[in-house]
RNA sequence: GGGCGAUUAGCUCAGUCGGUUAGAGCGCCACGCUUACAACGUGGAUGUCGGUGGUUCGAAUCCGCCAUCGCCCA
């Protein structure tokens, strides 16, 4: 293409697509261990194979290609290593599902290893989509190294990681009661279960004491509202000591009350009454209880009539509800809490499936519904029934199936955090690992401190199948874990010769039920034993079914990735990485465990910095997701604004702060008009364009007729101040391409700069400096607004206009001194373009790789001191160095009065109205010094703003009838003979009178405080003086003029 | 309930060490297709810096309290 030929508009899909391939085929992405080098590595936090990418992903990934290219630039080794994650729970989930609603068939249909190869071929799908994304966004991945969790290499690592942590004692088989979904029938993680409030009712039963004494009460009153869960009551509490608790409880009331705002206060005193209440009416029955409990009393379970003891334990609150509180302990987490304290039993009662089992007796085989009305019934029909009140319950549902979830006590594996949270606190505390913004530290710390331990077993079947093969008959969720250490190699089925021969691959753990008077035996095996795998299992031993919590196998990524347990040229090369760059909801899941098992496993932490971005946010400042319609898919921003624009805009908002605010918009596919997205249109399945009337479809579309309509993409238009940003840039480079014919490299002396060239050498290494600081502080959009700032308004606005009057010659009617001066714009001219395309290749590669490219057929060595061949693509480009000495604060102050007079001459032309191209003369007072430096810029104040001086200095007398500006030691004047519009300007000069009159009083105000004047420092005493003796200057000049005004009028 | 953060122009955001006549982009108004660019140029208008109390000669900036919103944790 030659350069007359190129597009006023940058055409980004094109760019993106020819560079990015010429990138690929040259190799650039790939990195090998060089000992030359220094090393530069970032592991990409693994994108879920669940779905495609959204916003926060673009944000993640531009983020991380910024980093990376920059270093490469710098002359790091650089590599970024991608990869995704399986995503255990959600990725089974949604294939599930699909499976269910697409063929009708279940998992139990499929069988596990059906459903496995259903999920692997979702997975590969969405893994070339997301990899697809990313290679569109410009990412430039080490693609050869592309992993993925479940990858053999990764797979490898989980199984040797859980191998060494079993053989060390830190993993055990534990209680833990789980959300259990009925529907999917597995175990939900928290943050998969969502809480809404349900209509339902809390029963009154009464629980018959046996044996009542002469005083004693009959019965105790419990209140609940799953009744079904009394068929696994053991226990009935009562509060140890119910006068101090509700003592308690009043003062902490009347302590609210005494701060509360006016319309609390009944509220609270009310409560306050209810407690008063209390200790009249029920307080002697709870000690009496309480007395009962210490003495052993138990009640009769009814329905089952089974005894259970009452208890002392201070989850029975007395100023709540009856003051007593039955004890479910396989079916409620404080109840859990209780039974471990009491030592109760735990009697589950539910199968997986969400009926009853045999522990439910007579209520066996029923589901949890049918079992709650049975059970009301039967009490009522014993008389045991009190009352039933109408009551909002906060129930929890799996997000996964919609349906409610049961806590069901049940087996799982842990890990032991004690010792290895503590290194992971060390590795913070002490600053090998920091965190940045520096606030996050505090919440990994404390999520780390509480050292709970890692439940690390998911009831699921894509993952890393847990690497135990134990003896047993049946998953069995009651057993009690007791594990004897002693107890090692004593099984009759492992001969001592295998022991001898497998020495090393092979751990046992004993687990003894003393119930059934049983032992379970788990072997943990050690990968690449397949051999002892087959001995284990010809001898009756089953492998567990479970997997591993995804986070097992994510918390490996930083070493698992490079070629861990084998000691590869990669990890010795690569480890640690050099950052890690992620969004703040997993610091706990992700980054604290890649620091404990980087600990564990190679004894140095993953990375020395870990870089937190923002969270984008819709308009209402609320996440974005799919779910609510909200969510902003980056190909849609970059079909319609171009790679470039997503990128350099997501910089320029990262900035430090928590979130970044983005009002999404609809595009209407008819006219291309956004729209604004609402709370109410965003989950409409079709939508009315405002702009010109025709109906579009949305991701809600189901019907036919809604599909059959054109699809409106959702963007935000936040990403247009990049858009034109980049068509800025690509026209600035137009306009340099087009006016370097004849260029010839060569060096360039300092004699030969004007002023505006060294004007923008100066700035150029200043921003040069503060873009390289910006970058290595993680200060995305100070980085990116001063590129902005420089590339705008001092390189476009002024340098390129100024540069017009040399390179267009002498046609142009322009002092043209010599025949140098063409052939040294060009050469500043090529230089700077050079080093900003290089400056901006980061956040906007592929423009500045087009322009870099076209730059090359005409300008190909390029360079102010030692004009050098410039390197094959800006990729692999030197990053530029801000050089100090071309660093001129005189420059650049005298470069800003010239500035601020040819503003006041514009604004002049513009409040008089003047037509552009009506020839203006004007002249300004000012010292001897300026009106030297003034002169020489005649010739841009005459092409810049179409005006002709008239003279300059001290001396200069103000045309009859003329406009003034006032700058800071200048005084402008533009002679407005035959054009002014005097009223107008009258209306103006009061106005800016008012103002000055209002600032000086100010000012007076302030030096007659006597308090300022002596305290202040005296530097800021004198610049206030300064300051204020300007201003009476000012005032008096506009009064001068005004009064002219008035007389010619 | 605890922690973190936000609140500055109609919108989205900058604002360094406490001292500025508080800035930018979009939007708005006026003028202009001047051979790099109308995705542009030139100029303009727009603020009780959430509220309140304090520290200080001086507060958008530091501290206390309150309000609203968001995120995380129980």
């Amino acid at each position: 293409m030659s350069t007359p030929d190129l597009p006023k508009q940058y055409d980004p899909q094109s760019a993106q697509k020819r560079w990015y391939a010429f990138w690929e085929e040259k190799g650039f992405f790939h990195s090998e261990p060089n000992p030359k080098k220094k090393p530069y590595t970032i592991v990409i936090p693994p994108p879920n194979v669940t779905g495609a990418l959204h916003l926060g992903h673009a944000l993640n990934n531009t983020l991380q290609d910024i980093l990376i290219r920059q270093k490469r630039m710098q002359g790091f080794e650089t590599l970024w290593l991608p990869g995704t994650d399986h995503a255990g729970i959600a990725t089974q989930a949604v294939v599930e599902r699909r499976l269910l609603t697409e063929e009708n068939v279940s998992r139990h249909d499929l069988g596990r290893q059906g459903l496995v190869e259903r999920i692997w071929q979702w997975k590969n799908d969405y893994e070339a989509r997301i990899l697809g994304q990313l290679k569109q966004m410009g990412c430039s991945c080490d693609w050869q190294r592309t992993r993925f969790t479940l990858d053999p290499v990764c797979a490898r690592a989980v199984r040797e990681t859980f191998f060494r942590l079993f053989k060390d004692g830190r993993i055990y088989r534990g209680k833990r009661l789980v959300n259990w979904d009925t529907f999917l029938q597995t175990a939900v993680s928290d943050d998969e279960v969502f809480h809404d409030p349900v209509e339902g009712h809390f029963w009154y039963f009464h629980y018959p004491i046996i044996d009542p004494q002469p005083g004693e009460p009959q019965h105790v009153t419990l209140a609940t509202t799953r009744p079904e869960t009394m068929l696994g009551d053991t226990a009935v509490a009562v509060h140890p000591d119910p006068a101090a608790a509700l003592d308690q409880a009043e003062k902490d009331l009347k302590e609210r009350l005494a701060d509360a705002p006016a319309k609390e206060k009944p509220d609270i005193q009310a409560q306050i009454d209810e407690v008063q209440r209390r200790r009249h009416e029920m307080l002697p029955m709870l000690e009496k209880l309480h007395d009962m409990a210490v003495a052993g009393r138990k009640v009769m379970l009814p329905l089952l009539n089974r005894p259970i003891p009452l208890v002392a334990d201070e989850w029975a609150k007395p100023e709540l509800g009856t003051g007593c509180v039955k004890i479910t302990p396989a079916h409620d987490a404080n109840d859990y809490e209780v039974g471990l304290r009491q030592k109760l039993p735990m009697i589950n009662i539910l199968n997986l499936d969400g009926t009853l089992n045999a522990e439910a007796g007579p209520y066996k085989d029923l589901t949890v519904m049918d079992a709650r009305e049975r059970v009301v019934a039967d009490m009522e029909k014993l008389g045991l029934l009190e009352k039933v009140e109408d009551r909002l319950i906060d129930l929890a549902h799996s997000d996964r199936s919609k349906t409610p979830i049961e806590p069901l006590l049940t087996d799982q594996w842990f890990v032991k955090m004690d010792e290895l949270a503590q290194t992971a606190i060390d590795a913070v505390q002490d600053g090998r690992v920091k965190i940045i913004p520096s606030r996050y530290a505090k919440g990994y710390v404390d999520w780390l401190s509480e050292k709970r331990d890692w439940p690390i077993s998911r009831q699921l079947w894509w993952g890393h199948q847990i690497p135990v093969w134990s003896k047993r008959t049946q998953r069995d969720y009651n057993i009690d874990k007791g594990i004897d250490e002693t107890d090692s190699y004593t099984d009759v089925d492992i001969t001592p010769g295998l022991k001898k021969k497998f020495k090393n691959h092979l751990w046992p753990q004993v687990i003894r039920q003393p119930e059934t008077g049983t032992t379970i035996r788990y072997y943990c095996i050690r990968p690449d034993n397949l051999e002892l795998e087959a001995i284990l299992e010809s001898a009756g031993y089953a492998r567990e079914e479970d997997v591993l919590d995804t986070w097992f196998s994510s918390a490996l990524w930083p070493h698992s990735t490079l070629g861990w347990p084998e000691k590869t040229a990669e990890l010795g090369y690569y480890y640690p990485t050099s950052v890690l760059i992620t969004s703040r909801d997993i610091i706990t899941l992700w980054v604290a465990r890649m620091v404990l098992t980087g600990l564990y496993n190679m004894g140095e932490v993953p990375f020395p910095e870990v870089y937190i971005h923002p969270k984008i946010l819709d308009g209402y400042g609320e996440g974005m997701s799919k779910s609510k319609g909200n969510g902003v898919d980056p190909i849609d921003v970059m079909d319609k604004f171009g790679a470039d624009a997503l990128r350099f805009g997501l910089a320029y908002l990262t900035t430090e702060t928590q979130d970044i605010r983005m009002p999404v918009d609809f595009e209407c596919p008819h006219c291309g008009k956004l729209m604004e997205q609402t709370k109410e249109n965003r989950i409409k399945p079709r939508v009315k364009c405002k702009a010109c009337g025709k109906e579009f479809s949305t991701q809600w579309a189901e019907k036919p007729e809604d599909k059959a309509l054109p699809k409106g993409a959702v963007v935000s238009d936040r990403f247009e101040l990049a858009r034109n940003f980049c068509n800025k840039l690509w026209n600035a480079s137009r306009f340099t391409l087009m006016n370097l014919e004849g260029y010839t490299p060569g060096k360039v002396t300092d004699d030969e700069l004007c002023i505006e060239d060294k004007w923008i050498l100066s700035r150029l290494a200043t921003v040069t400096q503060t873009v390289t600081d910006a970058l290595a502080e993680y200060r995305y959009a100070d980085a990116a607004r001063a590129l902005y700032d420089f590339a705008w308004d001092e390189f476009c606005s002024f340098y390129v206009e100024m540069a017009k009057s040399r390179l267009q010659g002498e046609g142009s009617g322009f002092r043209v001194q010599g025949s140098g001066r063409r052939t040294t714009a060009q050469r500043v001219l090529a230089h700077i373009l050079d080093t900003l395309l290089r400056l901006l290749h980061p956040m906007i590669p592929f423009l500045t790789e087009e322009v870099w490219q076209l730059l090359a057929e005409i300008a190909l060595e390029r360079g102010l001191e030692n004009p050098e061949k410039a390197a094959e693509s800006v990729m692999i480009a030197p990053w530029p160095v801000g050089d100090a000495k071309r660093q001129d604060p005189e420059i650049e102050a005298r470069f800003a009065l010239f500035q601020e007079v040819l503003r006041a001459v514009r604004d002049v032309r513009m409040r008089q109205n003047v037509p552009p191209k009506t020839r203006l003369a004007f002249s300004v007072r000012c010292d001897a010094e300026r009106a030297k430096l003034l002169r020489t810029m005649e010739p841009y104040f005459a092409s810049m703003a179409g005006a002709d001086s008239t003279g300059w200095g001290p001396d200069v007398i103000p045309p009859a009838l003329s406009a003034n500006t006032l700058l800071s030691g200048m005084e402008v004047f533009v002679d407005l003979e035959g054009l002014i519009d005097v009223g107008a300007e009258i209306a103006r000069k009061k106005q800016e009178l008012e103002k000055l009159a209002g600032l000086i009083k100010a000012k007076e105000k302030k030096l007659e405080n006597k308090n300022f004047v002596d305290r202040a420092p005296t530097d800021v005493v004198q610049k206030e003086r300064d300051s204020l003796a300007e201003l009476q200057g000012q005032y008096e000049s506009v009064q001068a003029v005004l009064e002219q005004l008035h007389s010619t009028k």
